[in-house]
RNA sequence: GGAGACGUCGCAUAGUCCGGUCGAGUGCACCACCCUGCUAAGGUGGAGUCCCCGCAAGGGGACCGAGGGUUCAAAUCCCUCCGUCUCCGCCA
């Protein structure tokens, strides 16, 4: 949610940036009407509500024989207070509506426009070539025995997969050494609920235009998180923190659940885009003025893990319109896959601002004794997704796959995974 | 799944049966000051969150797990939900 504040005094940022996503500026006025109108309201039944505080204290220190006289008076006072009260709390449920239809506040530099129209920032790491005819991660993770595609399908659906043998290892291997990562990094690791309240979900935003994406268990009125930032902004909701030690830096180790709406027909093949997946997420909590540099660091942290695995990236900033309404600021780092000869999308680093924890009601306190909203900041550190990357990057012309090297340690030694004969 | 107990201001508790004098007492912790040559103890005062009006001083409203209801008036009475604990059964 946007600051109520920001958005009286300069409703004009606000406004560039609702264009820069492409969304209508006119929701920034709507939100102002419905704010005056909202305060309007308020005042007008909390002056009758005074008035009513005042009598009741009245009817209550009056001798007995004078109640029923008093009280008589009062009962129609009661009922106008009911009406206004009524009024106001209608009122400020479509300010609320209002000013929740609006997106975060971009950050000065983030490119306007939507998919299309990111910024590439940088390219890093040489492009793999090969002097054989590379194969995609599917044939050579059917070769390893690594993938099997057909009985995940078999058991669950389309886009549903068995990781098996090297493959189980691999990833394992490589969510234990973002977990490493992580931890070097000051991270608490934190195994998340996947699934969560209403209330959670909607909090976090994932319920407005995507909601179709959500996987929503009827019988418990549950939904299953498609990333754990969810369950990790949820965690100290309603919380004021103590951020004076530092930043509480998180990392969220969960399966994430995906329905893939609205993408059918893509990347139907192997496992860039499934149903079920394992994901390592930084989540952070810090103060508003040091978020910007907190999302540089989440974002060296995810180059870092990409460079060490000897992948080829580019890092994008991502257009407004494509941010998703909590995210100020994304950039993406997207790994180079050989089979298609483009960078796809590894990693994401969202710099949410005080969007998030306003909805989500986390706070600090400042100096002065203050509490007001903290900012969340979230960032991949490893995905299911990666070992697309991994194996088509590190392939052989046998077939076989190179283990980089930091992932050893993580594979018992396995210095190279071989292909089963069959 | 069955039976019961409970959810109050950071923590621990009082208040709920008999609705108004309770936004709410007490202890601990906390902050400021005083006193005591240190330590311990003692004294005085202050402290919650959110919102509205106001340049400010200040004034006002809401909040006793959440949401409804009864009433002139609800922490207190009624209903629903959520959570915690205990016992029984069941599964492991």
């Amino acid at each position: 949610m946007i600051d109520p504040v920001l958005l009286r005094e300069n409703p004009d940022l606000i406004r560039r940036s609702q264009e820069a996503r492409g969304d209508s500026p006119d929701l920034v006025d709507d939100a102002l009407n419905a704010d005056s109108e909202r305060r309007a309201a308020i005042t007008e039944f909390e002056s009758l509500r005074a008035e009513q505080n005042a009598f009741g204290k009245r009817v209550a220190s009056a001798p007995q024989e004078e109640k029923k006289e008093l009280v008589a008076q009062v009962q129609q006072l009661a009922a106008k207070v009911k009406q206004a009260q009524a009024q106001a709390s209608a009122a400020e449920e479509r300010f609320e509506t209002a000013v929740r239809s609006i997106g975060n506040v971009i950050i000065e530099g983030v490119p306007a426009g939507g998919e299309d129209d990111f910024v590439t920032l940088r390219e890093v790491g040489r492009i793999p070539s090969f002097d054989f005819e590379p194969l995609d991660h599917l044939e050579l993770g059917e070769r390893l025995d690594a993938i099997d595609m057909a009985r995940g399908a078999k058991v669950s659906g389309a886009r549903f997969y068995f990781l098996k043998g090297v493959g189980a290892r691999l990833e394992i291997g490589l969510m234990n050494y973002a977990l490493a990562v992580a931890l070097e990094n000051g991270f608490t690791p934190l195994i998340t609920p996947t699934l969560v309240k209403p209330e959670i979900m909607q909090g976090t935003g994932f319920l407005g235009a995507h909601a179709d994406e959500i996987y929503h268990l009827g019988t418990d009125d549950l939904y299953l998180t498609g990333t754990s930032e969810v369950a990790l902004a949820g965690y100290h909701s309603d919380e004021i923190l103590d951020l004076e030690p530092g930043p509480l830096r998180y990392a969220g180790w969960s399966t994430c659940f995906r329905r893939e709406a609205g993408s059918g027909g893509k990347d139907t093949r192997g496992i860039i885009r499934v149903h079920q997946f394992n994901k390592l997420e930084m989540f952070v909590y810090t103060r508003p003025e040091d978020a910007e540099t907190e999302h540089l660091r989440l974002l060296a942290l995810q180059e870092q893990m990409l460079q060490s695995l000897g992948l080829a990236y580019r890092v994008i900033d991502t257009a407004a319109g494509d941010l998703g309404s909590s995210a100020a600021r994304k950039y993406d780092v997207e790994a180079w896959v050989p089979t298609q000869g483009r960078y796809r999308e590894l990693t994401s680093t969202s710099n949410c601002t005080t969007f998030q924890a306003r909805r989500l009601q986390t706070r600090y306190r400042t100096e002065n004794g203050k509490t007001t909203p903290v900012a969340t900041l979230n960032g991949t550190l490893a995905t299911t997704r990666w070992l697309v990357a991994l194996l088509e990057t590190h392939q052989r012309a046998d077939g076989s796959v190179t283990v980089p090297e930091v992932l050893r340690p993580y594979l018992g030694g396995l210095e190279v995974l071989q292909p089963v004969v069959k």
